[in-house]
DNA sequence: TTAGGCTTCCG
DNA sequence: GGAAGCCTA
């Protein structure tokens, strides 16, 4: 009996319907299509992944769900690696086109597409993957990539009618082999501490920002408290795919001569092209997720203390602003990006730690965690690139300037929630008797810091500037620059 | 949208 | 003696 024909479309990190190019061209065919997603336990279990992200797709995925139930269609979700599972559909049926997108993704899911595609050259598979937001792949040299994006963005969303979709029912007794063991309860049950995931909300987050909640936003994106509602707060949904790129420039310029604020719009619009520029980055050089991208770099050492790593990892290293920003982000997956390098800043400079030794941790804490954005943004802060100038936070400063009032803090380390905002930035200042009166016990119930801010720094700056002051260290940086940085709009970069 | 140090200017 | 502005790491 010759095998039916289908095509498959494979969601990756593109959960929705909305302007999503491989479901618009695998339901143009006329070949019915099977919508599938896997849970890889090899992708769960990478040290870059946490419970949060899972249950952010499991969320998505649910919704996209609801809405095929009422056209009597199904996504199909497996908690398996993918190549066994397309390994024995190949069995029942005739593959004959498979549909993604561009995964700009970690070492382990490039290695994946690799046996993928050999899988499907094998297999006469055709598999077709369509761009993801205005990221080119193989890109040749970065000239023209600014204005490629402006033509990305412009061009027409790809929208698919909401109706007659010729999808394909797996027998229950065939997806039942396949689905693997029951998506565990902890990806299943919902964190209100936590974004919600789905189009909904990403649609939700979009709207309140461009209609309204912008009209703060340069003001509030610095600072670690009013950063929570004065920025869009869409990452986890342009991580996630709940948004296309072109549907957040499409809908942002449409709102844009009502705004009250235009500024800040074009300051949102700006941003939307840095996310793409940095993915770029990754994409044309990913071995950035384990090496120093400049050469001059790789030989720095740096001697790993544990019980730094963990002090800042809790959120326990004596410095208030610090602490409130890792236990925040902790607890809600989202700090503003100023506190992102901040936190940074103090690991590899004060702690002089080295950026390895925090990429994973700060990526499960991340809910709109993207390998693209996480792993150029950490060696740029950690000042490795050669590039920028070398940025050193001052905690201190920081917290003086950006929380003047304390209320970050004080919601965050309430064992300080007593002492007055003069003293709060700087507890290890307080007299015995402050601390009575403002009932903390420092080394008791707060620590004092475990190091010293100001010779830190001194001595990470020395080191950090010898490198960058080396031949091979500006050589590399003239390198990175041509490749990654040819437009003269983000030569400030 | 880096930080600190140094100079200058002012009261 | 402090604020403001420029320079350099």
């Amino acid at each position: 009996m010759p095998k039916s024909p289908i095509n498959i479309v494979w969601f990756k990190r593109d959960l929705r319907f909305t302007d999503h190019e491989p479901l618009y061209r695998a339901l143009e065919q006329d070949i019915p299509v099977l919508l599938v997603y896997f849970f890889e336990p090899s992708l769960i279990q990478y040290p870059d992944s946490d419970v949060r992200h899972w249950r952010f797709v499991y969320e998505s995925l649910t919704e996209m769900q609801g809405r095929l139930e009422d056209r009597n269609g199904r996504l199909y979700l497996f908690h398996q690696e993918v190549l066994p599972v397309l390994d024995a559909l190949t069995e029942h049926y005739s593959i004959q086109n498979m549909y993604s997108h561009e995964e700009i993704g970690n070492s382990l899911s490039y290695q994946r597409d690799k046996e993928v595609k050999v899988f499907c050259d094998l297999h006469g598979i055709q598999w077709k993957e369509t761009p993801t937001n205005g990221v080119i792949r193989k890109l040749r040299s970065r000239k023209t990539w600014q204005k490629r994006w402006d033509e990305r963005m412009n061009q027409p969303p790809f929208l698919v009618r909401e109706h007659d979709w010729n999808l394909i029912h797996l027998a229950s007794t065939l997806y039942d082999s396949l689905k693997g063991k029951k998506i565990p309860v902890d990806f299943t049950t919902r964190n209100p501490k936590f974004q919600e995931g789905g189009e909904y909300w990403a649609w939700k987050y979009l709207q309140s920002f461009v209609q309204t909640r912008h009209q703060d936003y340069s003001k509030s994106i610095s600072k670690p408290e009013a950063s929570r509602r004065g920025c869009s707060r869409i990452s986890p949904y342009l991580s996630y795919g709940n948004l296309s790129m072109r549907m957040v420039y499409t809908f942002t310029k449409q709102h844009y001569s009502q705004s009250g604020n235009r500024r800040s719009l074009q300051n949102f619009i700006s941003r939307l092209h840095w996310h793409c520029h940095f993915i770029q980055k990754f994409e044309d050089e990913c071995r950035m997720e384990f090496e120093a991208i400049n050469l001059a770099y790789q030989s720095l050492e740096k001697k790993r203390n544990i019980d730094y790593i963990k002090a800042w990892e809790q959120g326990q290293t004596g410095i208030p602003l610090v602490d409130a920003c890792m236990r925040c982000l902790v607890e809600t997956g989202y700090i503003n990006f100023r506190m992102r390098a901040l936190v940074v800043s103090f690991f590899v400079f004060n702690l002089w730690q080295d950026w390895r030794d925090l990429a994973h941790f700060l990526a499960r804490q991340f809910l709109d965690y993207e390998p693209g954005i996480h792993y150029p943004q950490i060696q740029m802060q950690a000042g490795i690139t050669g590039v920028n100038t070398i940025r050193i936070y001052n905690p201190i400063k920081n917290s003086m300037e950006h929380d003047p009032d304390g209320i970050f803090i004080k919601k965050w380390v309430s064992e300080l929630k007593a002492v007055p905002p003069s003293l709060l930035h700087e507890p290890w200042k307080l007299s015995e008797m402050e601390q009575k009166m403002y009932h903390v016990n420092l080394g008791q119930d707060y620590p004092f810091p475990i190091i010293d801010v100001e010779n830190s720094r001194k001595a990470a700056s020395e080191q950090v500037w010898a490198i960058r002051k080396t031949k091979i260290a500006r050589q590399e940086g003239t390198r990175i620059l041509q490749k990654h940085v040819n437009n003269p709009q983000n030569r400030k970069a």
